[in-house]
DNA sequence: TGTTCGTCGATTTTT
DNA sequence: TCGACGAACA
């Protein structure tokens, strides 16, 4: 009887499912099935081990794996509950779960808010112009990042020294600990301080300590490479009882290093868990071999790995092609025609095939070619849909009302719809809560009744802000989050502060505002109980288009960090240019290593055919730059690739090649027509002779392909070009 | 207090 | 090319 979790495991894949007991770590290449052993191995658990859903943690990093996961595991264990019950989700929301129980002993209250990148920034901003510190001295996003930088080591503002030596430290220091004070007192916690305040949380009560580590008798986690030293400490320390710890990961797909990632927690594994069982998985599944191969001899040009071994039994399959154009746009144009005829003379469907990009905002030239060709695709995780301002605000709203003393929150809609609250009597108000210590909201209800402190106008405008927001905590306890949304949309007048309906600016963000409405509907109808402290959560932690199932049939288009895990049969990386891939300022900061790895991540998430582009010049803040091919592409292999001119490119022949398999030599690839030419005795002779050609000047003749009328050449001219000439018509002349 | 216009400056990746 | 911020005006 076939069984869906044990069968079509290899022997190790079988022993790392069904391992016993203990600390188990998988170190394994691309496509070897790691992603398939732990999600078997969770449903294994759950069937033949008969643990319940709830005694699993399961960390991830993307909430993409996490959904990924979850909806593997139910697929092979069945029952519509488990999805709910299954702690399959992100280190950060795993977390935040914690935490919203636990948060009291603390001394954080438990509806603290979850404040994001943007909320960072303003609130750095902020303590940076309490402090009197000019943004010409410190800029605000560099001490935000030193913040992170250092919260994600777990250390405290005085030693920051530990993370920079600059001039500034003393400065960075008194920022980060005001921002500390700021954010505490604003009842809000930033993404660090979630896996942070979980580790306090457990080394200061070892008894709550104890009662997640009964709870949770198995810790799995998947991408292990990706783990920081708090999230290692972490499971550490809820595994400290149990060892009952399993670990899957690839040190060469480290791509999260600016977030603590660090390849020494593989080793430091052993360290701490000396007893673990160690299996490798050396068997790749996914991609044809000339995929593998050149992946393969990219990535060993790192020196900070472990020597894998990485095989598979696939056939060659058609040559990684590197395509090269003018401009951007010609690369674009040559993308999406490709990607036509992929899916016209192939036997590729859109959904099959994907692009990637180093980063988000090379996405747009590449959308607009494939719409101007119909070509449906969707772009995963682009502008983040709670990123927007509208959006960002109607949620400030509702966070103020679920915590007025949140004022990151309350500072973002005090005025907005304008309502006469001036930057000077803005500042007098906080000048008061701060001397009072007391949250900005306090003074503002005060204000509210008093109406001393401020202008006439502005204490008018005050009056009627508190009063809204205490009707809407009124109205929030007995109706849905959806009832208060819009009763608050409709009562703040937000709709029409933002202009006139007929521009189309303003009508898309109400379609935005339409769309968070929807939201919160699909939020409350998948579950019912949910608070809106609840929802709020979700918002900051889950991006929605990471649920946006795959169900359309649409070329999907992401970056090379969002495509870590998943796999394509089509994979064109687009923008392999220096500066680009490998990213100039990753470079620049010692992290080449890193960007090949990036490389490799997206190389291997192809199965039957990976296309590289690159442009020679391509506009960079509205100026043409020159722009040299990406240092990765000059590591690839000579055999097994074909280099290929976007101007002559046909891309129907393309999309035929792409279908082959490789194996019958159809269409040979440059380096096997170099070890191995075939052709008809006649052409034999002109293989590796030089050539002129009328109009294309001079080259080698480096590959034969075909017989008779169909004879034909490839040609590769001294600039490095490679063209392929029908022989009968190709007028050459031997040089020499 | 709010609006508009010009200048300047800056760009990764995710939770 | 876009967006954030500051100065000058309404
Ligand atoms: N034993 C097997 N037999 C057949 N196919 C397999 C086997 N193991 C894995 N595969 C297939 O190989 C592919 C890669 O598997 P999986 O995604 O689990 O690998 P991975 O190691 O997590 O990859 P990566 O680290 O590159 O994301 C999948 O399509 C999977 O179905």
């Amino acid at each position: 009887m076939p069984d869906p979790i044990l069968d079509n495991l290899n022997p190790e894949q079988l022993e790392a499912v069904t391992a016993p007991d203990g600390p188990l770590l998988i170190v394994a290449g691309a496509g070897s099935g790691k992603t398939r052993v732990i999600t078997r191995r969770i449903a294994y658990l759950l069937r033949d081990r008969h643990y319940q859903p709830w005694q699993i943690f399961a960390a991830t990093f993307t909430n993409k794996a996490a959904e990924e996961m979850k909806n593997r595991v139910v697929q092979l264990v069945g029952g519509r509950q488990l999805a709910h019950e299954l702690p399959i989700a992100t280190f950060h929301s795993l977390c935040a779960r914690i935490l919203r129980r636990e948060a009291p002993a603390l001394g954080l209250p438990n509806n603290f808010i979850i404040c994001d990148e943007r909320d960072q920034l303003s609130a750095v901003k902020h303590v940076m112009r309490e402090l009197g510190i000019k943004d010409t001295e410190v800029k605000p996003s560099y001490a935000q990042e030193i913040i992170n930088r250092c919260k994600l080591n777990m250390l405290e503002p005085e030693e920051v020294g530990q993370v920079i030596e600059s001039r500034h430290e003393q400065t960075l220091a008194a920022i980060y600990e005001a921002y500390q004070k700021y954010i505490r007192a604003s009842h809000a916690l930033d993404f660090e301080d979630l896996i942070w305040m979980t580790v306090r949380l457990f080394q200061e009560h070892p008894e709550i300590l104890e009662r997640y580590q009964q709870r949770y008798r198995q810790v799995l986690v998947d991408e292990y490479q990706d783990i920081n030293a708090t999230q290692f400490l972490l499971v550490r320390l809820l595994a400290a009882g149990h060892h009952n710890i399993a670990v899957v990961g690839d040190e060469d797909q480290t791509i999260y290093s600016w977030r603590g990632a660090d390849i020494a927690h593989l080793l430091e594994f052993e360290k701490y868990f000396p007893e673990r069982r160690i299996i490798h998985l050396e068997q790749n599944y996914r991609s044809k071999a000339n995929i593998l191969r050149a992946a393969s001899t990219l990535i060993a040009n790192n020196r900070l790995r472990f020597n894998k071994t990485l095989r598979t039994e696939a056939p060659p399959g058609p040559p990684v092609v590197v395509l090269s154009a003018e401009t951007e746009y010609g690369e674009a144009e040559a993308v999406a025609h490709l990607v036509a005829a992929l899916h016209r003379h192939a036997s590729f469907q859109y959904k099959d095939i994907a692009i990637f990009y180093r980063i988000a905002a090379l996405s747009r030239v590449y959308e607009e070619k494939l719409r101007e060709l119909n070509i449906p695709h969707r772009v995963v995780g682009g502008v983040r849909f709670y990123d927007r301002a509208e959006i960002k605000d109607m949620l400030a709203y509702l966070q103020v009302v679920q915590n007025p003393a949140n004022t990151i929150a309350l500072l973002r809609i005090i005025n907005c719809p304008k309502r006469g609250i001036g930057d000077k009597s803005l500042e007098r108000l906080l000048d008061e809560a701060r001397r009072r210590g007391v949250p900005l909201y306090e003074v503002l209800r005060e204000v509210a009744t008093s109406g001393q402190l401020v202008s006439g106008t502005a204490a008018t405008g005050i009056q009627r802000f508190v009063q809204s927001i205490e009707t809407w905590r009124e109205f929030a306890h007995n109706h849905s989050i959806l009832e208060l949304y819009e009763k608050i949309r409709r009562e703040s007048e937000y709709d029409a502060s933002l202009g006139d309906p007929a521009q189309l600016e303003v009508r898309s963000r109400l379609e935005h505002l339409d769309e968070l409405a929807n939201a919160i509907t699909q939020f409350e109808l998948s579950q019912p109980k949910a608070t809106l402290a609840d929802y709020l959560e979700n918002v900051s932690l889950v991006n929605p288009t990471d649920d946006l199932r795959d169900t359309q049939n649409a070329v999907a288009m992401m970056t090379l960090h969002m495509a870590k895990g998943l796999e394509f049969r089509v994979v064109f990386i687009v923008g392999c240019s220096e500066g680009l891939l490998p990213y100039r300022r990753s470079q620049e900061e010692g992290r080449t290593e890193e960007e090949r790895r990036l490389m490799y991540v997206g190389m291997t998430r192809a199965r039957d055919f990976l296309v590289l582009c690159h442009c020679d010049s391509r506009a960079v803040y509205g100026e043409r730059q020159f722009s040299p091919a990406s240092l990765f592409l000059s590591e690839l292999p000579t055999s097994g690739v074909l280099h290929v001119r976007a101007e002559q490119a046909s891309f129907r022949e393309l999309a035929l090649l792409a279908n082959s398999d490789g194996s019958s030599g159809e269409i040979a690839t440059q380096g096997e027509l170099e070890e191995a030419p075939t052709s008809s005795p006649r052409s034999q002779g002109l293989l590796g002779r030089r050539v002129r050609h009328a109009l294309l000047g001079e080259g080698e003749i480096i590959g034969i392909e075909g017989s008779g009328r169909q004879t034909t050449y490839l040609l590769r001219l001294d600039d490095g070009q490679l063209v392929r000439l029908l022989a009968r018509h190709a007028q050459l002349e031997v040089c020499g």
